[in-house]
DNA sequence: GAATTTCCCGCACAAAAACGCAGAAAGCCG
DNA sequence: CGGCTTTCTGCGTTTTTGTGCGGGAAATTC
């Protein structure tokens, strides 16, 4: 085989997976690691791709896996908030959990709305409270310090005596599987008491987060009436989704 | 699974959950734990996350911060504040209105303190959040803007549930014919139900605040144990109410 | 305070890379 | 065709890198 071919051959597996091993290239061309090395030394000088121990990778993969920065997830939270608020209406009674997207959510709202809304998350509180015109209400109880919420029997018991009409969830992973699932025993406690007391419940994620699990389940996707993402609602993504009976957004 | 595959799964997890915890991880991707804490040196290095024990968190996913803005007669209320933390001992549980004199004295808590704080102020609850060994327990309710704290009658009725060691009340006005007069009468119900809830009521305020009223009544100086000021304990200003049986420091 | 978990450090070992070298193949030229 | 250079490849050897392991320090939890 020829030095240029094993390079083009080499190339397209790297833009094919996204990464290749040397040890199964020398395996699969039949020459020595030696001579591999080279070659990819040489894409590599070339830019196209990037040279790691034990093998290359795409040049795109930094872009893919290592997002720059905040501002792309943060944008893409910006619209699944519009979204959200696009369900609220005057007077309503609103449940919220906490998390990056309800922030985001809370600091979108129009200062003419006028509904209530309930939380135990204190940053989520404190964004309410710059509000004009909205109600807070304060789930009190013991505060978890990681989770920045209040947690406990009696925040659940208090969830408990509310009917909201409408429950928005920071959602940490949903796969179609195992449903809504996070990473924090008293959280999951929390939220399965704001779903329980709410006549609709909408789950808040950017797109990364579907299809992803944590180990703790919160609940099915029977028990969800809406998922927002970024994504328009017609993304093969969230197909599965809507067969399953989940309202997409 | 190459080096940089790995670092950029964790990132990614990183990014997308807020946390990770190194056990979950080293079971995943199946290596030891070691690789796992190399990984996140890494990238805790290159500041893609911030490294725990036990894990990582998420760069963006900084906490709330409180300007220790230029409250004026800081230094007085550090005074007050001292002395104030010189009543507290571990295992207390404490009752706390309140108030910039609170929030000073929440921020001087010694971090090896361990206590047990229940609050409704929104603002000291951030600040004992801060705290490593302190429990913190939200009082919850309705939240009035402009005093930033839990009012209402689920507030009250939770104080209510409490028996404190300890009491401390931001103090706004202290006479000797009125007792402790406030202008805010939801916040003034709740400090009723605080001095009911306690065995001890401490007054935190600076002497400015002495023999001065207010429009709404809080309780009479036979309901409080303490009056402390950043003024020394022999001050003639203090001796009407030593006389009047208020403890003074 | 004691027990448990997590972290940090040095070490050992294995895998991979770098380097020098030699031989083979191909190209160039008189 | 022979001699020469150039390029490419594979083979040891040495270095570097990555990983796991054990023990002790440190932090965390109860």
């Amino acid at each position: 085989m020829l030095k240029k071919e094993r390079q083009a051959y080499i190339l397209h597996q790297v833009n094919l997976h996204n990464k290749v091993l040397s040890s199964s290239l020398c395996q699969e061309i039949r020459v020595s690691e030696d001579t591999i090395r080279r070659d990819l030394q040489e894409l590599a000088d070339e830019g196209k791709i990037i040279k790691v121990h034990g093998g290359a990778l795409s040049p795109s993969f930094n872009q893919v896996y290592f997002p720059t920065n905040g501002v792309y997830s943060q944008q893409n939270k910006k619209t699944i908030a519009s979204k959200a608020i696009d369900l609220i209406s005057n007077g309503m009674f609103i449940l919220t959990s906490g998390g990056t997207t309800i922030i985001e959510m809370a600091r979108m709202l129009p200062p003419q709305l006028k509904a209530t809304f309930i939380s135990g998350s204190i940053p989520a509180i404190l964004e309410y409270m710059h509000h004009p015109n909205i109600e807070v209400i304060m789930i009190g109880d013991r505060i978890s310090k990681n989770s920045k919420i209040t947690v406990g029997a009696q925040a659940i018991a208090r969830i408990k005596e509310v009917k909201a009409d409408i429950c928005f969830l920071g959602t940490n992973a949903i796969d179609l599987e195992n449903g809504i699932t996070d990473n924090d025993w008293e959280v999951v406690e929390l939220k399965k008491a704001m779903i329980s007391s709410s006549k609709k419940v909408v789950c808040l994620g950017i797109s990364e987060k579907v299809n992803s699990v944590q180990p703790i389940r919160v609940c099915g996707l029977q028990d969800i009436d809406m998922l927002i993402t970024e994504l328009p609602a017609n993304d093969p993504l969230l197909k599965p989704y809507q067969d399953a009976g989940v309202l997409v957004a």
